[in-house]
DNA sequence: GGATATTAGTTGCCTGGGCAACGATTGTCA
DNA sequence: TGACAATCGTTGCCCAGGCAACTAATATCC
């Protein structure tokens, strides 16, 4: 009855968070060099298509706490790249939107990101790849259904 | 020639990070019920194995950084999981063992990390479970050689 | 219209990881 | 042996995410 627990190694999900976390960390290399992080990539992006939106708006579609959000907008407006308005209409909103410098750096970390990508999974044939993103949509779709739906998240 | 931005949906990599961070939050809300998190959930089972490591170690095996091993034993210190002890041989080292609390938490923890990869993947039939293994490792292997193989990371 | 929700955003505190500097100890080598 | 180098661990500072408390502003409803 001695019952050996499990071992790390027998969990997919511990497979999966350590593959997540090489992938994230050679584009938090490529990213560096261009001072950016990861999460303020996401959010440069998702900016990139809506230009102009309310902070928890921007939260919900990065999939991230309000707070973290506020704090991330706040780097990113020191680094020029971001500003923040308030909103005529209703004076607690903050509408958050690219600067010309943000616009401009966005399609340099997108090339950044196709790059990281290709490397990292270009190592396994085209077949493998397809299979591999149609299972983590699946398993994605399968248990995201009641939450939120459709978030960019990165957290 | 006005070069529109890669999606961030384009990339492998995104759906990877989203996927890997919805496993480690249904984990985490599984374990916060037993007061652990996932860290702490990975260091409790590398000291169930070796009892008694020093704590850089500890930090290789695991796969984070000295700094932040320090801080985490440190909280796994306080909730009484956990003991360090100088080492007598070398006077600068830390052995870090586990408590008998600890050992005995170890085997729930992992019931609860047996259940949470039940629970998620069982949605996908065994044969693909298999396959997104499969993949995981072979994507793994390939970018691990070279750095610190085989460390169980978390990060 | 005025008391009472509800919402938007910020801030503080927690865990967590990375990097760098630092003191203490031990190892190396001339 | 004695100066110098390498190692161990801690700590400070950064970014990051979650939760909760709080303020300010807007909505709701009687």
């Amino acid at each position: 009855m001695s019952e050996r627990p499990s071992d790390l190694e027998d969990h997919l999900g511990y497979w999966l968070r350590r593959l997540s976390n090489r992938v994230s960390r050679g584009f938090s290399e490529r990213l560096e060099r261009r001072g950016a992080t990861v999460p303020q990539w996401v959010v440069l992006r998702c900016l990139y298509d809506v230009e102009g939106a309310s902070l928890l708006a921007l939260a919900a579609t990065v999939g991230i706490d309000g707070g973290a959000t506020s704090r991330l907008v706040e780097r990113l407006v020191k680094k020029g790249w971001v500003a923040r308005e308030s909103d005529a209409n209703d004076r607690r909103a903050v509408v958050v939107r690219l600067t010309d410098a943000g616009r401009a750096l966005v399609p340099e970390l997108a090339r950044e990101a196709d790059e990281n990508d290709a490397a990292f999974f270009g190592v396994v044939g085209e077949a493998e790849r397809r299979r591999l993103l149609a299972t983590v949509k699946k398993l994605l779709s399968r248990h995201e259904a009641g939450d939120d739906a459709r978030a960019k998240t990165i957290d």
